[in-house]
DNA sequence: CGTAACATTGAAGTGGCTCAAGGGGAGTGG
DNA sequence: CCACTCCCCTTGAGCCACTTCAATGTTACG
C-alpha cells in the first residue's frame, strides 16, 4: 500500500458473505466517492448505480482480478490495493501496461471485443467492486450521467494511454523515469496521500517493463536521482525532495495522468 | 492516397455547398459502409443517424481537420485521404500518435475533456464526416446500438494504443518498423487495398516520430528490409515482397490493429 | 530552372543493454 | 530465535544499436 488509504476499510480477512454480496453497499458512504465512479454522477443517478455494485471477494498479492483472454463479465473499480495490467509478449517478456491505483477502474479495453485483452493481477491484497456488464448495458440505456460518465472514462484511458506513448516516444531513460514517479505522485495525491513520499507497490522490474527499460537501468537511474539529492529511495519508499528537478527532466508535463 | 479509395467520390474542388450540408448524405450509398460507423449499426438506427450526419469540406494537404486545444465540436470519420494525429514535446519535437484512414473516427479522446487534446492535420487531400456532439449525446440516449457502438470505437481506440505501446516498449528499430508496415498493410487490406503494394502517405519523418525513432533509423531499416529482398521501397511506394519474414520480425502479432 | 522539402548514406559518439557478481529483506522451517 | 533460501535490488564492465552530425542525392513545385 502506498500508506493510509482514504478507502473504507478492507481488511483481508474481509466481511461476511452477506456483507460481500449485499446491497447495503453505499458508495457515498465510500472513501473513494469523490475519485470513483459516482464523482461526476448525478446525485440522483447513484443511488440507482450502487445497488448494482457489488463487492469482489478481497485478493491476496499475486491473484488475477482479470484473466487475458476471459470474456468479460464487469467491470471493476480498484477499492484498496493496487494492480498491475499487462500482457506477454513472443518472447514470453511482461509488458506493464498500467499501474491501477484506488478508484481506478479496470476492464474498460473489454467494451471492444467483450473479451479482456491482458491480465491484471494484485500487486498487494486488493478490494474491489464491480457492476456486472449486463446490468450496466441496462442501466446506460435510462441513466445519461452513467453513460456520459463511462464514456468520460473510457475517453480518459485513451488519453492515458497516449500520455505513455509520449513519455515512451523518445526520451532518455531518465526522462521517462522521472515522468513515471511525477505521474505517480500526482495520483497518489488526487487521493490525498502524500505525493512526496509513498511506497512503490511495484517491482523494479514492473517499473522497467511499463518503460520499455531494464531494472538494471531503473534501478541506476534511481540511485542516480538520489545521488543528485532530486529524492531519496530506501527498497520501495521513495521520497520525493526536488519535485521540480524532475519535472524539469520529464519536460513540463501538464497531463493529468489518471 | 494509397491508392483507389473504396470510398464515395470526394474530389477537392469538391460539390456546392448544397451538397455539402444537405441531408441528403447517405451512409447506406457509402463505399465506406462496411468500414465506418454504420458497419455494425442496426440498420434502424443507421437511418436515424445518417440524418445527423453532415459533410466537411475537403480539406487540402496539410490543413488541420482539429486543432489541439479546441473545444469539440463533432466526431469526425475519414471519408477519403489520411491524417497524421500529434502532439509537440516540450522540446518542439513531434510525437505522432496515429495515422488516421477512411473509415476512421476522429476526436474519441475530446470525450474526457470535451477538448481535442491533440491536432490532427491531412496528410494528403481529405474529406471528412461529421455528427456534431450534442446531436450524438441526444441520439445516443435513444439508440442503444449505437451508444454500444460508439463505446467499441472508445475501447479499440485504448486496445490500439496500448498495442502502440507494446511495439515502442522494448523491442529494436527493425522490429518496430516492421510491425508498423505490416499493421498499416492490415489495414489497408480491411478497407479493401492492396495490403502488399502502397503508397505511404506519411514522410519517414512522421513514421520516425510515430515509432520513438529518427528518421535516419527508419530510412536505414527501409533500405535494410530492401537488401535483404523483403520489400520493395522506392520514394514512398512500398511493396511488401515477403511479409512473413516481416511477421517473423515484428513477434507473431495477432493484434487487430484498427 | 531554381528552390525547398524529403530522403539516403556515412562516420563517430553514447546511452542503455547484456552479462555477471554480490548484497539485502522477508519469509520459512528447524 | 536462528539459519537458510529466494527474490529483489544494486553495481560494474564491455558492447552494440541507435543517435548525432554532416554531406549528398532526389523529387516536386513554383
Amino acid at each position: 500500500m502506498y500508506g493510509k488509504s482514504p478507502a473504507a476499510e478492507c481488511p483481508a480477512r474481509s466481511a461476511n458473505a452477506a456483507e460481500l454480496t449485499g446491497n447495503q453497499l453505499s458508495c457515498c458512504n465510500c472513501g473513494l466517492h469523490r475519485i470513483c465512479l459516482p464523482a461526476n454522477l448525478p446525485a440522483a443517478e447513484v443511488r440507482t448505480v450502487q445497488e448494482a455494485v457489488r463487492r469482489g471477494r478481497a485478493l491476496p498479492a499475486g491473484a488475477s482480478l482479470v484473466r487475458a483472454g476471459r470474456r468479460m463479465q464487469a467491470l471493476y473499480f480498484v477499492r484498496s490495493g493496487s494492480a498491475k495490467d499487462y500482457s506477454l509478449t513472443s518472447g514470453g517478456e511482461e509488458r506493464v501496461h498500467a499501474f491501477h491505483l484506488p478508484g481506478d477502474a479496470i476492464g474498460l479495453e473489454a467494451f471492444a471485443e467483450r473479451v479482456h485483452p491482458r491480465e491484471v493481477v494484485a500487486l498487494e491484497p486488493l478490494c474491489y467492486c464491480m457492476i456486472p456488464v449486463r446490468r450496466l448495458e441496462q442501466l446506460m440505456d435510462g441513466l445519461p450521467g452513467l453513460r456520459q460518465e463511462i464514456m468520460r472514462l473510457l475517453s480518459q484511458a485513451i488519453n492515458d494511454a497516449h500520455r505513455l506513448h509520449d513519455s515512451l516516444g523518445r526520451t532518455g531513460a531518465r526522462e521517462r523515469l522521472a515522468d513515471f514517479l511525477l505521474n505517480l505522485s500526482r495520483r497518489l495525491e488526487r487521493r490525498n496521500l502524500s505525493p512526496t513520499q509513498f511506497r512503490l507497490t511495484m517491482s523494479r522490474r514492473d517499473i522497467a517493463h511499463h518503460l520499455g527499460l531494464t531494472l538494471e537501468t531503473v534501478s541506476r537511474m534511481l540511485t542516480g536521482f538520489k545521488r543528485q539529492g532530486w529524492i531519496e529511495v530506501r527498497q520501495r519508499y521513495i521520497k520525493l525532495v526536488k519535485p521540480e528537478a524532475l519535472l524539469a527532466l520529464a519536460g513540463v508535463s501538464d497531463a493529468k495522468g489518471d
